[in-house]
DNA sequence: ATTAGTTTTATGTAGCTACATAATCAAGGA
DNA sequence: TCCTTGATTATGTAGCTACATAAAACTAAT
């Protein structure tokens, strides 16, 4: 009886197959939920969140009333992982270690106000600090805290623990954006990261919310070679 | 009667205030779900998908016997979207255009072939080409196609139709990876992106499968000041 | 004490039903 | 013809039950 248990992922398979094999083409439309359902012998909800998967991985679009359709456009949807930093080094066994370069209240730059959208904090804590991996540079930091969002932050000791990791642990967001960008290393940027002026940095810019309350912004400057990864 | 139905993603929300606000710290071990589903008086599928959610966006931990944790180490869970070029370029309101530079059956490189890990294809086909936005440079692709997997890509027009655009469309894949880094402009690079040697331009390294079978490896070159988004 | 085997338990998931909701489509009216 | 309105319909989802499964906790044998 229950021998014959097909679990949402083999229905899933099977449909993503289908698709493969071109029973049913880009822009096509599938038959509705519960027919499939009878086709492969299960129930409606089995063949529900296997839509659902493979509507989020971006292969089919559902509508309501209007139906499933294979896309016609595919997109590539892939999921990045950002660690702490510290983690991410300590995960290829290298030894983290960490500098603060820099911890001042600054009034918020314009440039930097303008990435929170909505509210713009006045005055922020800006701190720059170096992540290092075997005691060589590894990731430069320039960070703007918001001060109203996050006043416990004055108060930590920024040369002991990393803004990333007390940040990441006191105050988890609830809404981020990310920015990947290529930049040229200008020779403060160069001397920091001990590389050749006019080197190409991946750079990752984040910011964060608690609601719409800001709370940070940074950017992360990373050494010649860095790479990004993500699996599937 | 349904005036108090709650949505998982009510649900979801509460719990993860309850984490906000220190509730639950960190390291902290929830309670089973269906306590949590006494406490809020939903049912426990439904406290399920919140936690499934809140699993999946990586605020907390779940395992079986072992219950559900807070993440003491959170990370950023990123989606990132790679539409197909021509659609990314048409979405700004720019023209798109394109033009094939070279097209050639070639043994594999060795450098290439080991992105493919097990199975590694022989003779592929390389596709050089370049992608314009107002007739201007805007990504220069070099791809490797299986001509195993894809043999069909053979007869294709690839002046008129980009490889990128046929491939997404007629073969699918069920696996890929990406790599995101940073380069240097060299002569050559900069010559057909139209900008200096030595710029920092992003790059795109995505690799995919049907299977275990290889079908394309490429890699995307975009212009200075190239920026990948995620929204959350 | 250590290990192997067994029980317990919390999450994972399939199937069912009932209802909610968004789109579409068709009918009717200005 | 156009617009509005209401019926229809396919997906979305909550709640329930029953069972699956992994892992921890416990027990018994060596």
């Amino acid at each position: 009886m229950s021998a014959d248990r097909q679990s949402w992922k083999d229905i899933r398979d099977r449909i993503r197959d289908q698709i493969l094999d071109r029973t049913y083409a880009p822009g096509d439309k599938l038959p509705r939920d519960a027919d499939i359902a009878e086709q492969f012998g299960c129930a409606r909800t089995t063949v529900q969140r296997a839509m659902q998967d493979l509507s989020d991985t971006g292969l089919i679009e559902r509508k309501r009333k209007g139906g499933t359709h294979v896309r016609a456009n595919p997109v590539t949807r892939a999921t990045l992982d950002i660690p702490i930093t510290r983690l991410e080094v300590e995960e290829t066994g290298a030894v983290y270690g960490y500098q603060l370069i820099d911890r001042k209240v600054l009034p918020t730059p314009r440039e930097v106000a303008a990435k929170f959208e909505q509210v713009e904090p006045n005055s922020m804590l800006r701190v720059q600090a170096l992540h290092l991996a075997d005691h060589k540079p590894h990731i430069l930091e320039d960070r703007w805290v918001s001060i109203e969002t996050a006043p416990e932050i004055l108060d930590v000791d920024l040369a002991r623990e990393s803004a990333n990791e007390w940040l990441v642990r006191n105050k988890p967001y609830t809404r981020f954006d990310l920015r990947i960008y290529a930049i040229s290393a200008d020779a403060e940027t160069a001397r920091m990261l001990a590389t050749e002026p006019g080197s190409a940095l991946l750079v990752l810019e984040r910011t964060t919310w608690i609601g719409t309350d800001p709370i940070t912004s940074v950017r992360s400057i990373t050494i010649p070679g860095y790479q990004l990864l993500t699996k599937s």
